[in-house]
DNA sequence: ATGAAAGCGCTAACAG
DNA sequence: CTGTTAGCGCTTTCAT
């Protein structure tokens, strides 16, 4: 069962291999090769159960037709879809995808992109990891094309798709305002990067706009220290003086990890506070309890990445950012 | 910034491109090489920012250190968890991971498969597609290593890691009969692979054992309509003459679906039906309804097929299935 | 209309 | 110890 080459099939019609390469690559329908041979070398091919050797043909032509994806966490709702997303379209362009987890540690983004330029990958789309600029210089310094997704890193020129952030914060921040809610905290992760400062300064300003800020509500966790942190916050908020009618989750699974210790602790939703998160979990819908949501476009997130990316590919020099409005919703429970 | 290659850095020293890559492929510990041109030479590369072309590297050793893992569809939890402890777990061995979707269909299914094959991947790690047998026998044709993960075609030659299907669902079937269920529907995918049909069968050998085994509550919905199909199950249950007090749901999303329906046509959960549901929802930490649920230990198997592949890459030649065990367990309503 | 040959960047014999 | 050389399988230019 040993894998058969070009030459394999050149020889055995005393061809040349070059020929054969016309022919199976297409380009022999400049009518530069006659047609009785063209078939036969067709049909050979399929005789012999040839399969082109796609590293020979990338080492030749430059061009892989793979394109990297790093990720947080391919195991997260949000960056699943994304990922599915962004493998869909790409496979519409011929593209194949690998994917990589960065897991928000700087040193796995590094080790990551390294690999991924040494594979030769013809493009990347990345989430930025915090502090992780230099580390993106390095594709550009490869005049690789990429594009940002979700977070962008200020004054740095790529492409970059993602939401309007501060808009759909502050907007849904409004909307608990006008639902009479007084006391309004938020939690956040501890990260420096636009999709996240945007989701606390949306809220933040809407507060302040309001005469409603207060800084003590506003909490920040470690990514890694999560699970304790959170736990810990919402324990705080039960005991504060004063009741507080509503908490902001600034990501999913924040609010997942946020709507379990209210559990635990006690607190009614709605009841007792509402609840805010950024982003739909596909399960609210098993969720029987009323819960205000942001929605991204997901799909158009992924697909536009793609979009913008193949067409760096195929030489386009446009730096282009693209944002997307986010839609607020509420899941209601059967009880209303 | 043209890119630079060893035979460019063997310039620069004028020494050989051959001398260049036994010190940068880190072959030189034999003492072959001088220790200060070992040292010459490293410090050039990292001075010139050096960057090894993999795919001339794999073009020429006959190996990419890539896998492809193919599963039905990465936005899903189920897949999405699986497909990241197989990204982490290959991370270790230096192995990089092409992901890619197949969405039950067989046609994207042979058409992955020819892909990863072109691109001479060392190994892959698929998610069976029903009918795929043929497909699957090209990886075997190709003598890649592979596994089967999740489910396996029988009679089929070939590594496979999973759980006990059959046994999780008769054993959760069991508890609740001991609930005290009498008359307990099931609603499974329409796909013959062993990993539903398990389910099904385990399920409906514990109900015959019982006397409780009733045909006309078996339900078997087409995956691409299933959100139409899955409301019609609900809705046809809830008219049923006679009460019937659990629903087994073989897969999340069919969970999710069904319950979905299940609060829009008013059936409360548990006290007008129980559920019980094929795999764990991180979300069901956020439904305040208790759930039965039977979970796979996804991270020991993810973990489990990539050491099984690495084995195979690595020259193994032993055939191996290994069948984890589910786990039983109900995620509690705050009522309770 | 087809063949011959160079070369993408790397590794691995084999020489010296 | 280090250099030379021959490919891996393919594309592509240049001859014929």
């Amino acid at each position: 069962m040993a894998t058969v080459s070009m030459q394999d099939i050149a020889d055995r019609l005393g061809v040349s291999k070059g020929t054969v390469s016309l022919v199976l690559s297409g380009k022999a329908k400049n009518k530069r090769v006659s047609r009785e041979l063209c078939e036969k070398i067709v049909r050979t091919a399929k005789d012999m159960d040839y399969q082109p050797n796609e590293i020979a043909r990338s080492l030749r032509t430059g061009f892989t037709k793979t394109i990297g994806v790093v990720v947080t966490d391919i195991s997260n709702e949000f960056f699943g879809r994304l990922a599915f997303h962004i493998q869909e379209q790409a496979k519409k362009y011929g593209y194949i995808v690998i994917t990589t987890n960065t897991n928000e540690n700087l040193n796995e983004f590094d080790d990551l992109i390294t690999i991924l330029l040494n594979k030769r990958v013809d493009g990347i789309i990345f989430v930025p990891v915090d502090n992780g600029q230099d580390i993106a210089l390095k594709i550009f310094n490869n005049n690789i094309p990429m594009v940002q997704i979700d977070r962008y890193y200020p004054g740095f020129e790529a492409n970059y798709i993602g939401v309007n952030n501060y808009k759909a914060s502050a907007e849904a921040t409004e909307a608990l305002i006008n639902m009479k809610c007084r006391h309004i905290a938020v939690i956040c992760y501890d990260i420096h990067l636009n999709a996240l400062t945007e989701r606390r300064n949306g809220c933040i300003d809407a507060l302040k706009r309001n005469g409603l800020y207060e800084p003590g509500l506003i909490i920040n966790v470690d990514y890694e220290k999560q699970e304790e942190e959170i736990e810990q916050a919402i324990v705080d908020l039960k005991n504060k003086p004063f009741k507080v009618d509503a908490i902001f989750f600034c990501s999913r699974r924040i609010c997942i990890t946020g709507i379990k210790y209210m559990h635990r602790t006690g607190i009614k939703i709605p009841d007792d506070m509402q609840v805010l998160c950024f982003d739909k979990i596909e399960s609210f819908q098993i969720a029987n309890i009323p819960i205000h949501y942001i929605e991204q476009p997901i799909r158009n997130m992924g697909e536009k990445a793609v979009d913008m990316l193949i067409e760096q590919i195929n030489g386009s020099e446009e730096v282009c950012q693209y944002v997307f409005d986010a839609a607020i919703n509420t899941v209601k429970s059967v009880r209303d």
